[in-house]
RNA sequence: GCGCUCAUAGCUCAAUUGGAUAGAGCGUUAGACUACGGAUCUAAAGGUUAGGGGUUCGACUCCCUUUGGGCGCACCA
């Protein structure tokens, strides 16, 4: 488990002050006020320290005296020794500044060398039970670029999550019941009789499925089972076609998925709640709350009644249950029966409108809705040649996620579609996911990994070999000094990784795991660029110490960077 | 029409969730290796944060309003 060094010195530092703050009051220095919550924080300039706190400002009303003022008292009565803090300085309005010791520095570095892949590992989740739905494609189709963007968000979010402690299950839900494997089953068999019959003579269901993909399951099966379910009734016809079909497809997803990287631990089945009679059981219990009635032969359920726009349909005229009613059920399955503590779906946002009333339908049940955490992501816009590109120029349909990656490799579909919030429209730029220089950040990521491999193999060349022992001698030596800016801020940028993947458990934007790796590429670069690691007279004792502290430097990097990248599941390249 | 959501540099996006001079990349312009990978780095130019009002020490961020995109409003899923 990896300290938070960062978490650690804002402890710190927010102890000291209220210790000072206590002080100053005691001695009636300060009024005895309350003292308003105040935040420390890392400034967004390195002029204005390592550290921040706004206690002053906040304090400045009920203290009634000015922030400057305040911030002399506090900083007055502020013992530094045995801190991780160096000096201070204050600033108007009142900010005061405050600067980390090299000894802060070196322990960041001893924290990563220790810990090495489980750098960045905490016990946030408390092993809780948590359940990541994503994709969930309808298996009547193919996988399109809305599917691509949920599942790398979903994959990433799971990685997460677990790496913060939470035992997480991947989930797909597959849709393998109600209407649209009805219609899939009515596609299925009109294409089968068109075989046999010719196409004149059968009619296509206006609201089938259409697609291409149709037509060669209905030809497989036809190749199998001849002209066998011609003069069969429908309903064993469609049955006998679906049950080959379905399987086909969800199989298709598979592999597809696994080509993205991405694999479940639970393939559940809608139909398991209708054999399982989970629906009817959800319904029953709706009945006995009273949230249930019939009208024009349906069932509906009570949904403007909990603050909703309208009713909603559970069970149609015609017996069928709705998807909603199955969703119900489904969700209950996963609280109630599996017992999530939490449950995180991610949907296309042109589900939104699904969200209120499942939730809704969760208090109604007795389960906190807040445990149900729902993320939207917003649809993908192609570009190519500064072009939008709607349809796929092989098959004049929209592009599918097997399309997206026969134009791009994985890593960079995968860093791509975690680049932004989920909630904004994200544009894809075909050209720039291929390129192969610094524009596209995959490469520019990737190349400091490789990079840093470089320069730690040209150590080895120079004898200099960063084993356990240097590091702790490096770390223990007090006389080696970190000189630069470049150094300091890049070891600042490692240190804030942990924390960087707790806010992503707990505001579930993965975008902010890119943008990291991002901006640890380049305070690297930045650090390669102005400080040479390895000396050109590494017989002077005090340049070798340097360029091996340097080159602990750069294998923290390394390791950041190597953790960063498994968590998104893209490669991190020794040579490229 | 009702509901959700978004609007920031020429383009694509940030901004520590209310903090300091609103920052990066691309593009444009000018620079840097006899330095370990130039697939890199440094710098300049570029802004009334869509418009208006409010809340307070302090607003891109919160509230109200206008405008303009996107999405949803089925006995579809």
């Amino acid at each position: 488990m990896s300290s938070n060094l960062i978490e650690y010195a804002k402890e710190q530092l927010r102890e000291k002050i209220l210790e000072s703050l206590g002080l100053a009051i005691t001695n009636g220095n300060l009024p005895a006020q309350p003292v308003k919550s105040f935040t420390i924080e890392i400034p967004a300039s390195k002029v204005h320290g390592d550290l921040a706190t706004n206690i002053a400002m906040v304090c400045a009303k009920s203290f009634k005296m000015s922030p400057i003022q305040i911030a002399q008292i506090i900083t007055e009565n502020m013992n530094l020794d045995g801190t991780y803090f160096e000096r201070y300085n204050i600033v108007s309005p009142g900010f005061i500044n405050i600067f980390l010791k090299p000894s802060w520095f070196k322990d960041v570095l001893a924290d990563i060398n220790i810990n090495k892949q489980d750098y960045g590992r905490s016990k946030l989740g408390e092993g809780k039970k948590v359940m990541v739905e994503f994709v969930s494609a309808n298996p009547t189709g193919v996988m399109h670029l809305g599917n691509a963007r949920g599942g790398v968000l979903g994959d990433c979010l799971a990685s997460v999550l677990e790496t913060c402690g939470f035992d997480v299950t991947r989930e797909f839900y597959v849709n393998d019941a109600g209407n649209q494997i009805f219609n899939f089953g009515r596609s299925l068999e009109a294409r089968y009789l068109q075989i046999f019959k010719g196409k004149d003579e059968v009619e296509f269901p206006e609201d089938g499925y259409h697609g291409q993909d149709i037509l060669e399951l209905a030809k497989d099966f036809a190749e199998i089972n001849s002209d066998k379910f011609v003069d069969q009734d429908s309903e064993t016809r469609r049955k006998a076609i679906v049950e080959f079909a379905l399987p086909k497809n969800i199989d298709k997803m598979k592999n597809d998925l696994k080509r993205y990287k991405i694999e479940y631990d639970v393939w559940f089945k809608e139909s398991s709640l209708y054999k399982n009679n989970l629906v009817n059981k959800i319904i029953e219990i709706l009945k006995q709350k009273d949230f249930v009635f019939e009208k024009d032969g349906a069932i509906w359920y009570k949904a403007s009644e909990l603050g909703g726009e309208k009713d909603e349909v559970l069970v149609r005229a015609n017996g069928f249950s709705t998807y909603f009613a199955a969703d119900i059920a489904y969700h209950y399955n996963k609280f109630v029966v599996r017992n999530f503590d939490k449950v995180i779906n991610i949907w296309g946002a042109d589900h939104h409108g699904h969200v209120a009333r499942l939730k809704g339908a969760m208090d109604v049940l007795g389960i906190d809705s807040s445990r149900l955490d729902i993320i939207l992501n917003q649809l993908v816009r192609l570009t190519k040649d500064g072009q939008v590109i709607k349809m796929s120029k092989r098959t004049g349909k929209s592009i599918t996620l097997v399309d997206l990656l026969d134009e791009v490799p994985v890593d960079a579909a995968r860093f791509f579609f975690n680049m932004r919030e989920a909630g904004s429209h994200l544009d894809f730029d075909l050209d720039l996911a291929v390129k192969t220089s610094s524009e596209n950040p995959v490469y520019y990521v990737q190349y400091a990994h490789a990079r840093i491999c470089s320069i730690l193999s040209k150590a080895k060349e120079n004898n200099i070999n960063l084993d356990q022992e240097l590091i702790n001698d490096l770390i223990n030596n007090q006389e080696i000094i970190l000189e630069t800016d470049e150094e300091k801020e890049l070891i600042k940028i490692l240190a804030l990784y942990p924390s960087e993947l707790e806010s992503v458990a707990l505001s579930y934007d993965c975008s902010m795991i890119t943008k990291y790796a991002v901006n640890l590429a380049s305070s690297f670069h930045r650090f390669y660029n102005s400080c040479k690691v390895i000396s050109d007279n590494l017989e002077n004792l005090n340049n070798k110490n340097i360029s091996c502290l340097r080159l602990l430097i750069c294998e923290s990097t390394k390791i950041v960077l190597r953790n960063v990248l498994n968590l998104i599941k893209i490669e991190a390249p020794e040579k490229m």
